[in-house]
DNA sequence: AGCCATGCACCG
DNA sequence: CGGTGCATGGCT
């Protein structure tokens, strides 16, 4: 039973506005999307687990997971999560904007597969089947 | 909520 | 010293 969320890149994704790439961001309402991904626990400050994804040609790549939760410790502004390190798996694949970056969970905790999807091809799947799962603007559950 | 941006630390 | 990521602030 596998699970795959696909998240559009946007311009600060793929380092095209000159950002430091801090990181795609991980809605954190939904309940579905943060069991998806390991649980990170809220009484920690800013705690962050690894994740393990493979790409579609085998090659395992070590993506951070991170719960910036500074505003529930009174440390800062900051409630949100976020997935950093991806830079070079998006150079790797050449990832544009628009471009879709799709994770599919394994068995093993803390596996996914990751695979990018070019613009044209998620296009066609954006039109969706079932209302009321897309995942606000960024992220959303594919079949 | 989500995307854009940055000062600094670290490391090759 | 340039690239990368951390942690955070800012803007819409």
């Amino acid at each position: 039973m596998t699970t795959s969320y696909r998240k559009r890149l946007t311009a600060n994704d793929t380092g095209e506005t000159g950002g430091h790439q801090a990181g795609i961001c991980v809605p954190r309402d939904d309940d579905a999307l943060l069991s998806f991904f390991p649980t990170l626990d809220p009484a920690v400050f800013n705690p962050d687990a690894w994740l393990l994804c493979e790409d579609d040609s085998g090659v395992e790549w070590r993506m951070r997971y991170i719960y910036y939760n500074g505003r529930l410790h009174g440390r800062n502004t900051r409630n949100e999560y976020r997935i950093t390190h991806m830079t070079k798996y998006l150079r790797r694949w050449g990832a544009k904007v628009g471009d879709s970056i799709v994770f599919t969970n394994k068995s093993t905790p803390f596996h996914y597969g990751i695979r990018l999807e070019r613009e044209a091809d998620s296009m066609s799947a954006e039109e969706d089947p079932l209302p009321g799962l897309i995942i606000l603007r960024g992220w959303k559950r594919v079949f």
